[in-house]
DNA sequence: GGTATTAGTTCTACCTCGAAAGTATTAGTG
DNA sequence: CACTAATACTTTCGAGGTAGAACTAATACC
């Protein structure tokens, strides 16, 4: 069954406003939106209904209160109605998704990267988009995250990952394919997901830190994503978190990479065995008891208590989330974590709020569909440029 | 000559927006106002009408742009039409102001503090305020800035200086004056001043940091004060600097207490020079050459540089104002503080715009001022209450 | 079964805004 | 010095969005 893929672009002002908070809260009654909108309830059953007769929103069953008074409609977006692509590019390949509109994964494909030259790697991913775009009827948009610093218009700026520096990636993949391309920096991506689908759903403030091949940092205030042009630096990399620890290759002596990425884990606890150990062996071996990797993985643990502390302190979010490839050393060594944080955290402070996703790597993907899906849903020229772009000066 | 005082509570919606407008952008025309608020300028002759003759705003002659075209017609605040008090409360004394509209000091008075008993502190808060009220015809509201913890209620949650927890200043003081009260963290306030008359005016982000008996520590993102329920407990006081550092009472090595604050620094100076020596003097001897006194100083500025990265790195400002009564340690070591700044911050990332306030003891009353002008002028029950209360969760 | 409570609809009066056309005032140009 | 282009502001009018009141609908509780 062909299922109608309704417009959003034809949408304005308190109308989108009202589909937007659906989408994104789930099925949820008219009169609640009224209450989060702050408009009347009339004005909802107004605004609800050419929603639902372009099809953008359906009616969905009913929900007794529990307590007295009539039980709700609950509205929701026909999640099925639109597919996003999403894709994350490395040095080496490219792992791409297909969401639907509630940035849920539909179908997963990758490619490996031959040769790290532009066309090549366009050509690549056409190929992967032609591949994934197969498996759902119509594909709206697609979006592309990438390790780098991006300009507004999609073009690559530098990313250190592919040796690349100013490839109109966006212009010309978006020539390739044949759909609308948004490029931007991996972390902003995850980012967006994570405040419109994730844990950071509604709040005001909070923070983004990954782990994995480097320390990512993301951070959401006054409800929107910080959109600076430092933000794709990965200025959080060399923090200084141990003044005793290793010299990482930019001469700063215990900074974040050389502390808490995968193979400065590994490498340690390597060292520490004589043998090589991987990344997510060094984790086990910490979790079975071995002393050494436990002493490697809590002291990477209590760095990242003392990052985390240092973000909170100046940023005071009301979460921080934990991601990335590597993340499973906060469920190994998540005393050591709150141990790092106690030390540089003041006890009459709000403990801060931790939240651990899977640490999948389509995770990123869904982040860069969701770029899309913005671009899309908001009415930015669908064609290129940022999801929400920052409106300071 | 009686000046009208006109009311801002009568105006609503755009209305309010276009006087906010002209409030803090100064005098400016229709044609701009349009512009920035992004309204026709119909609705700008509509909106403006009431306003000007309500007395909110006047026209102050006309501009012509240089270019072609009809010289616009600047609409402007009647600056001096309302007054407010702001108040600076420490352990020892009370310093206030009376300011115009534009925040701007009419009047100033002091009084020492005889005890810290909240009857006898409040005697001499209203005592104040008869003196500073005497000076102009009106009082709007009164703002008063605590170092400490305050709830929105006006209720001192916790004041170390004051050695006081859990005291109801702000409807005591209210109920003593017979004016509306507002009471708020001191930092706040200053905050408030920087992002509406200072040099954050109109920038989505920026980050302010006082240097003096403590370090002070405000945020602005998304053009709102960041406020958190931690915004009062001054977190930034034990941000490490210096690994080598001295230990502080808390048992911190090298914190900002210990570095930065104009007891360490003139500590650290009477102790090289084995005699006492003032925070102003050290900071003089620095700048006339002696070596024992620059090696403090510019440690010192260093910590504060490699702080300000810390803060830049995180929260990506747009600005950081420095401020408060040690300030004058970045004019006298700025070179050091861009040397600390250097060390912690990617050569890639954007140079971290700064600006230095007079230190002047009186804007933290102005700041104070402020938090009482924004409850009237916003139309927040004027009494008691913050500015501009955090909407998250 | 009655009452209170909540959800949603319909209708109307009102308010605000933008679009368009017109007036006012300047700079530049031949 | 007229003429044009540019910019500022005003007036008028119509379109659209909103709240509010009165209404129907459906539940829980007594």
């Amino acid at each position: 069954m062909r299922i109608a893929t309704p417009s959003w672009t034809s949408h304005h002002g308190t109308a989108l406003d009202v589909a937007l908070e659906v989408l994104i809260n789930g099925p949820v009654s008219r009169a609640q939106i009224a209450r989060t909108l702050d408009l009347s309830a009339g004005s909802l059953t107004r605004l609800a209904q050419p929603l639902i007769e372009s099809g953008l929103l359906t009616e969905v069953g009913e929900q007794s209160s529990g307590h007295a008074g009539r039980p709700s409609r609950l509205l929701d977006v026909v999640a099925d109605s639109r597919h996003f692509i999403g894709i994350k590019l490395t040095g080496d390949g490219a792992l791409g998704v297909v969401t639907n509109l509630r940035a849920q994964v539909v179908t997963q494909a990758n490619t490996p990267l031959e040769s790290r030259e532009p066309s090549a790697v366009i050509a690549a991913l056409a190929q992967l988009v032609g591949e994934l775009r197969a498996s759902v009827q119509e594909v709206t948009a697609v979006g592309l995250g990438i390790g780098g610093l991006v300009a507004a218009d999609g073009t690559v700026l530098e990313a250190p990952f592919l040796e690349w520096t100013n490839i109109d990636l966006g212009a010309r993949l978006e020539a390739a394919i044949r759909l609308p391309v948004v490029v931007a920096n991996d972390l902003i991506a995850f980012t967006e997901y994570e405040r419109w689908f994730g844990g950071g759903r509604n709040l005001e403030r909070f923070a983004v830190v990954t782990l994995g091949a480097g320390i990512g940092y993301g951070l959401v205030a006054g409800g929107l994503v910080v959109q600076s042009d430092d933000a794709g630096l990965g200025l959080i990399g060399h923090w200084p978190i141990d003044p005793y620890g290793p010299l990482c290759e930019a001469g700063h002596r215990g900074c974040a990479r050389t502390i808490l990425t995968q193979s400065a884990i590994s490498g340690a606890v390597s060292e520490a065995l004589s043998r090589d150990v991987s990344y997510s062996e060094a984790l086990d071996l910490a979790s079975a008891g071995d002393a050494a990797a436990r002493t490697v993985v809590d002291n990477a643990a209590r760095g990242l208590g003392r990052l985390i502390a240092a973000i909170a302190n100046l940023t005071m979010p009301q979460l921080v989330i934990l991601g990335g490839e590597g993340v499973r050393l906060v469920s190994v060594a998540e005393p050591a974590i709150r141990q790092g944080l106690g030390e540089r955290r003041d006890p009459r402070a709000a403990e801060v709020g931790l939240l651990t996703t899977s640490g999948d790597n389509a995770e990123w993907c869904r982040g860069a569909a969701v770029l899309a899906l913005q671009a899309h849903v908001l009415g930015t020229d669908a064609s290129l440029g940022n999801g929400s772009p920052d409106t300071s000066a």
